[in-house]
Order: C-alpha cells, then sequence, then structure tokens
DNA sequence: TAGATTGTTAATCGATTAACAATC
DNA sequence: TAGATTGTTAATCGATTAACAATC
C-alpha cells in the first residue's frame, strides 16, 4: 500500500468491486477484466483500473485479474481481512431486522450486542441476542472493546446517544435515524436513510 | 428552475437540506443561513448556496433563508410536494421494518403494497397490510400505476425482479440486495447495503 | 446607517477519461 | 507471435472554495 493520501470517493467504490468480486467467486469465476467488473459495477474500466492501481499492481497484462487474489487484496485494504464485533441500539423494527441479519459474517462483521432503553423490550430475545438496557451503555462498549455501532433508534435521541458511542471509543457510525450527526474529527458516519434515497430518485421522475 | 442540466452531486444533497430544514421546522425556527445550514449537515455554506441558487434566488441578503418557503421550493424540486406510492418486495424481515416505518409520509411516499414468493408468507398481515403473491407482480404494478419500487429481496432473485420491475414501468428502485443491478437508461437505482457502508468506515480504523 | 448574508464570479482543486507503451 | 489488458500519463472535465459586489 501506498503512502499518499488515498482520496475518499475511492475508498466508497472498494466495498462494491468487492462485493461484484466476491459474487463472481461465489458463482465460480476465477479472472476478471477491468472491463467486465466495470460493466457489472456500472464504473468505468479506465476508472477501476485507476482506483485499483493506488494499492499495487494486482492484474496481469493480457489476462486480467486473478479474482481470489485480488478479493484478498481488497479485504485487506478495507480492513475487513479480519471480523470485526458491532452493537445495534434500538431494538425496533430495523434493530430486529438488522440483527437477524445473515449478510454480515462473510463480510467482515459480527453483531455482538443489542441495546434499547424500553423496559418492555430488554431482556427479550431476538435471534441469538438478549436486548441489553442501555444505562452503563459507555462501560459496555469500552469493556468489550466496540469500535462500530448501527443506530436505530428516534431522530430525537440519536445525537444524544452518538455523544455516548464517541464517548466510549466507537469510531464508526452507521446511522439509520434521519438526522445529521455530529461527531468529532477521527469519528465516521455513514447514513442509511430510504425516504433521502428516495427522494434522490424523484427529481428524475 | 433553471434549463441547465443540474449535476447529480447536487441532486444527491438536496434530500440532505431538506430533511435538516423539515427537523427545524418541527423545533419552530423560523430562518437560517448557509452558515448553519452548513454546519447542521457538514457541508461548507458555499456549497449550500451554489447548490440552491442553480434553482433559483430563495434568500435574502442580510436575513437568510425563511425555511418554510426554502422547505416548499425543495420539495418542488425534488417532487416531493406530492405523495408517491412506493411498493416492497419481500417480506423478510427488511420487508416488514419497512412496511411499519412510520417516517416515510412526511417525506413523500406512501407504502401500497407489499409482496413475496413464499406461500407460507402470502396472506400473512404486516401492518395494515396483507402480503402479496408476487404472481402477476407486472399486471398489480401497471394497474396501479406505480413507478417506485424498494427491493428486499436475497441478491440471487434480485436481478430478475428488477428487469420485471422495469418492465411494468418501475423507474426508481431502492436496492437493499447486496448486488448491483443492471437496469435501463431511465430507470435509476439507490443501493442501501449496510455491509458496503460499514466497509466504508473500516479503512480509516 | 451598519451589519449580515446572499448569489455569483473566478481561481483552485480534484476526479475522470482517453490513449498508449509495456507486457503477459 | 498476435491479441488482450494492465498501469500510468496527460488532457479534459467537473466540483469546490474563496472572495466580494449587491442588497436586505
Amino acid at each position: 500500500m501506498n503512502a499518499e493520501k488515498i482520496p475518499d470517493i475511492i475508498i466508497t467504490r472498494l466495498p462494491v468491486y468487492l462485493r461484484a468480486l466476491q459474487r463472481m467467486a461465489d458463482k465460480g469465476i476465477k479472472t476478471t477484466s477491468s472491463q467486465e467488473l466495470g460493466e457489472r459495477v456500472g464504473i468505468s474500466a479506465a476508472q477501476i483500473r485507476k482506483d485499483i492501481s493506488q494499492f499495487g499492481e494486482f492484474g496481469k497484462q493480457g489476462t486480467g485479474y486473478t479474482i481470489d487474489y485480488l478479493l484478498d487484496k481488497l479485504r485487506e485494504i478495507l480492513k475487513v481481512d479480519r471480523m470485526w464485533d458491532v452493537i445495534i441500539i434500538g431494538a425496533g423494527d430495523m434493530g430486529h431486522a438488522l440483527a437477524r441479519y445473515q449478510g454480515f459474517s462473510n463480510r467482515g462483521f459480527n453483531v455482538v450486542m443489542i441495546f434499547d432503553n424500553d423496559q418492555e423490550k430488554i431482556g427479550q430475545k431476538i435471534g441469538e441476542f438478549t436486548v441489553e438496557s442501555i444505562d452503563n451503555l459507555v462501560e459496555k462498549i469500552k469493556a468489550a472493546d466496540i469500535k462500530i455501532a448501527m443506530l436505530t433508534i428516534p431522530a430525537t435521541a440519536a445525537q444524544g446517544i452518538a455523544d455516548k458511542l464517541v464517548e466510549a471509543g466507537v469510531k464508526a457510525i452507521l446511522n439509520y435515524a434521519p438526522i445529521s450527526l455530529s461527531v468529532p474529527k477521527g469519528v465516521r458516519v455513514q447514513h442509511i436513510d430510504p425516504a433521502t434515497h428516495l427522494q434522490r430518485m424523484t427529481y428524475y421522475l
């Protein structure tokens, strides 16, 4: 890996390449080209080659990329060549769906706890988990050394909990609440808000 | 509104402004400035002014923007000054969560049907909906003149159903399946894939 | 009026594309 | 060898920022 700073926009594309390559590997495909991968993900071949070449020379002229090898490299770059423990805050419908989602484990993530502040929900079973009280959230996160959290709570509560997550040492928050969170430098937030995503498309209708 | 083509990247930011302004309006705030809005959403004041000014002169020097007025304008631009009927394909955990989500109605969307191919699920009640069979999906979509669909089915089935949605006249797909969909020009896809979003952050950990 | 803030221009910065030598 | 495809350079294209006149 290269010492210069990699633009964030390239980092956002790598997981898309990774996902497509993983799918190709599952189908038994052994090699691919920037051309073919580009068609699958809707990105130009030139851009894919440029993106990948930021991190090394992973392809071969004439034959393209060996999928297993490129998968390894991309996982290493994105640091998903290991498993990350992740927690869920909020045991509502979305928290449930995420707690039961089977798609994390082969992408580098392992849900380990789910929290809620509602006495009715605390102690309930969700799949293999028991909903834990949000009291002492900070201590529990620190004890388990959690760096990643998914937030599925109402917008009004989201900033308050985000502050606690930051205090506890969480560095990556996947925010399902429909509100922009403010966090200090060094902490990253990704938003998932279906209404926002839909509104990005209605303009063109 | 201006006749020149507006860059897509600006369109992706407008729903974020809209969401933040809606929240400010809910709190009873009447006016704001590009500076203040920028701090809330993490975007520079200059960029916010430039983005908004693509569509008209909605602010006033010295005082900024009247929130209610700017809300109206943004809704009009994004075409969410009306209600859009939306369907859900896939009555799994994620389909359930979306069907019961209360956050769509005040953002311009109205879920009207939920489909599945599993005989066990068809006929089941989810909130106010009854799960419908995916047979005759195309006819049902055409009859109801649906333009927007949310896809919460396994990756292996996603492209096949997407093709049917396109055939039925759907123009906007919110895809929860972890696979890149290929659709003809004129149809738009937005991806929601929590693992991909998490992988965009692990690089920095 | 004085202060604040817009809309817009020009400058800067960054990303994408096209093209091709290198080479498998 | 001939064909294919990479990695990279240079050119192009587009987005962001800084600055400020206009004006509320």
